[in-house]
DNA sequence: CCTATCTGACAATCTTCCTTGTCAATATCT
DNA sequence: AGATATTGACAAGGAAGATTGTCAGATAGG
């Protein structure tokens, strides 16, 4: 009859400690180790030819802990793509932010880190920069969301947003998409150009869209 | 002892006649007729989500003719992307080069042409803007090409090209990456802005690598 | 020490699709 | 009309991988 032990921490509710852990730390543990075996995984295969065998046998866990976290390989891709995403994205913004007032120092700071990083990391830049297209609906849902959030990074909108901004999404769009093909370029080229001229060229997009927000008398 | 017919045209080498036609002639139009199928079905499905018999059921031919024409599906993915863009960008040539002389009229003739086909033929947009990503090498080489053709239709390098145009190739990556964004978005959702609307937006990251051209004494 | 839980290895099943082969029906040429 | 190339329907073979199931060994709690 559930002799529940009311004297140990809550955190231990009813799981036995493995490895001076509760089973839902166990679990999570599983999890990340999934999804960063994925990032390698993917980045070296790519995602359309890795397996569910080949992640697990990186992750050094067996199919069984794959099906506890994930109901498939696209829901396996999509938390490692938001993994690698959002850690970009709040170094991102914390950098932007730094340069608060000033939108082309903004711009400047926050893309030199994304660009940065993609050279230290080239296994999660080729993954998430080339292989994440055209998977499935489901994806490019997360995939839309997550580079709405890039664009507010690099050009925030103004505070007292408009209501309908239909030319401004245009403008957000194509710079994310001028970015992410050059940095694709970059990546796959292995890194030719310095970061500075780098940065300078996705910057002369980014103020494409930049610009837009004052040229709004127009509509 | 190959009693050829000397007295008939050319062209009927050793082959009967079927239908009217010769055998290369019947292949080339099986390849043809698999080839718009494919388009058809990549556009309804997704190109990863259909398969080899569906293809063949939509061009009414059965797998033999499959192939007959192509070693396996990513050939006939390059086939399809090649005839779709071919003739796209024959058209844009066109349109751009009746505006020689006149970069800003060429760029926005040739957005104009390009996004009035886009809405004409939402199916082979779908798949060609979309579903081309990260299939292979093979095919992102493919893709690699058309874009470069894609971006000097749009911007056409200066005739005395210089040697090494290293900050130009970062421009026209981005201008090509922007303008593929905003159509994948456009489609995507299904038209919601009219073409001028859309040439507007585009055309004036296009401006960024155009006017690249100009800022050359820098490096 | 003993029991119940947890883990890891691995096999079996199942599905899906590619690819090749067979065979009868059809069309053309002589 | 007869011989042969050509076509279309369909099935058999085969490969790859996802998903589930089994089972022995390891580990913590009492």
């Amino acid at each position: 009859m559930r002799r529940v032990n009311l004297d140990s921490m809550a955190s231990s509710r009813n799981s036995r400690l493995y490895a001076g852990m509760a089973a839902e730390e166990r679990q999570a543990e599983r999890r990340l180790r999934l999804i960063q075996a994925a990032i390698e995984v993917y980045g070296e295969v790519g995602y359309r030819n890795a397996t569910v065998k080949a992640v697990c046998e990186a992750a050094e866990l067996t199919e069984r802990y794959f099906y506890e976290s994930f109901a498939n390989s696209e829901a396996l891709l999509i938390a490692a793509y938001m993994h690698v995403c959002d850690t970009l994205h709040a170094d991102m913004a914390a950098a932007a932010d730094a340069c608060a007032g000033d939108p082309e120092a903004r711009m400047t700071a926050a893309l030199t880190l994304y660009f940065t990083r993609l050279r230290e990391h080239p296994r999660p830049a080729r993954v998430f920069l080339l292989e994440i297209s055209g998977i499935s609906p489901a994806v490019d849902a997360v995939k839309l969301t997550v580079s709405r959030t890039f664009s507010e990074i690099l050009v925030p909108p103004p505070d007292i947003a408009p209501h309908a901004d239909r030319g401004q999404n245009l403008l957000s769009t194509g710079m994310v998409g001028a970015v992410i093909s050059i940095a694709l370029r970059w990546v796959s080229k292995g890194y030719p150009q310095p970061v500075e001229e780098i940065v300078a060229a996705t910057a002369a997009f980014c103020r494409v869209a930049l610009s837009g927000h004052s040229h709004r008398g127009k509509v």
